[in-house]
This record gives structure tokens, sequence and C-alpha cells, in this order.
DNA sequence: ATGAGGATTTCCT
DNA sequence: GGAAATCCTCATA
């Protein structure tokens, strides 16, 4: 059995974030639990990472939780959005995973009254997963399990394939704006900016078992 | 389909 | 004052 944080710090942020794909976001509310499978992420690494608000290390009062122990929830906003990253490395370490799209599958109701937009609109982004969580920046800072929101490594799907691209909305940083640090199930709908003709409708880019 | 502009917080020049 | 790990609306085609 393996814990949360040992997943979250035993390999490289890369590698973690394409692990996270099929793995179970768990939010408990006062009018029921909100579960989502993760389908789309991307690796921030740190202080040699352009992109990266940890980039040559520097610390403001938004981004403390990144050099926090993995597990540790970094939540900022970004004009109107709230946007969802999990810490991946150990304390002193400033990586993360933004988590960019999700599956719903257990109070998609609550969702969809949090958020008021068809399904294929819902969960198709980082902002729009926030919203439909009812999430703003409350949990930053604090651990995974240690409040309301939780990841599961169990049940968990396993992506058919793996797709990855540059991160979206990098733009002027050089070789960090075009390093394939995003990944994505291939052909699930709850991905952001996936074209219609894309979509797998039967299996969602998902394995037919549930681990 | 694609693009411009605005909402609005945080950080940097 | 300007830009940013976003999203929505409105315009044009």
């Amino acid at each position: 059995m393996v814990g949360v944080t040992e997943f979250l710090s035993n390999t490289t942020t890369p590698k973690i974030a394409a692990l996270l794909l099929g793995k179970q976001l768990r939010l408990a509310t006062p009018t029921g639990i909100l579960t989502a499978w993760i389908t789309e992420t991307e690796a921030y690494l740190g202080a040699t990472d352009a992109g990266a608000h940890a980039f040559k290390n520097h610390q403001t009062a938004r981004n403390q939780a990144l050099w926090q122990p993995a597990g540790t929830i970094y939540i900022y906003q970004m004009r109107t959005q709230f946007l969802l990253n999990l810490v991946t490395q150990s304390a002193g370490v400033p990586e993360c995973v933004l988590i960019r799209g999700i599956e719903p599958v257990e109070g998609v109701a609550q969702m969809q009254r949090n958020r008021p937009v068809p399904l294929a609109n819902l969960t198709t982004g980082p902002g729009k997963l926030m919203q439909a969580l009812g999430l703003d920046k409350t949990l930053n800072g604090t651990l995974l399990s240690s409040t309301t929101l939780d990841l599961r490594l169990t049940p968990a799907r396993n992506p058919q394939q793996i797709a990855t691209s540059p991160r979206i909305g990098i733009v002027n940083k050089g070789d960090w704006s075009t390093a394939p640090l995003r990944y994505y199930v291939a052909g699930n709908p709850f991905v952001s900016q996936v074209k219609k003709r894309d979509q797998d409708l039967a299996q969602h880019g998902w394995q037919a078992t549930i681990i």
C-alpha cells in the first residue's frame, strides 16, 4: 500500500504528472462527495524552469506552498480563476503538477450547480474544474487528506494512451515553452481545448478495467 | 472557427 | 504601468 506522499515524491515530477492521469480527486463537501478522474496535467520543474513560479528559487507571498513537502496543495489565483497544483518533491524542492482537466464521477449534479454549464464544458480546464468543485484558495498550503481534498490512488483508471504537448500559456520562455511537459489521456473529452473529432466517446481513452 | 477585449489578483519593472 | 500556468462574450466569416 503506497501512500499519497510516497507516490508523489518517489520519482521525477514529469513522471508523476503522467502517473497522476487516471488517479482520483475526492472532495468532501457539506452536501456530498465529489470525485473525478484526473485527465490532464502539467509538470513545473522548480528553480530551473523558466515557466514555473519557483524559477530561480524566487519566493513570494503567493508561492510559499511550493517549498513545502510533497502532497502540499498549491492554489493560486490568476485573474478571476483559481488553479490547483500538487507539490511533488520533498520540502525545499519547489516542483509541482498543475491539474488541468478532470472527468466527473460522483456528484456531477452538485458540480453543475457550482458551475451551470453543459457537462462537456464543466471541467475542461484548470479554472473550470475549480469552479465545478467550488474551491477557492482556502486550501492553499494545506496537505492533501488533512482537510476536505484528497488524492486517491485506488480506485484508478489506466489510460489507453498518454499524449504529450507543450504546456498551455507558457510563451516567450525559450525551450521551456516547447518542452513536452503537458500530459493528457488521448481521446478523453474532459481535456482542455480538445477537438470533437479527437474524442473517444465510447471509452473516453481509458482501459476498460478499473484498478 | 477564430480573434479581440475584459474581469481582477499578484508580481515585476 | 504591464504581464500572467484563464475563461467568457461578442464580433466577424
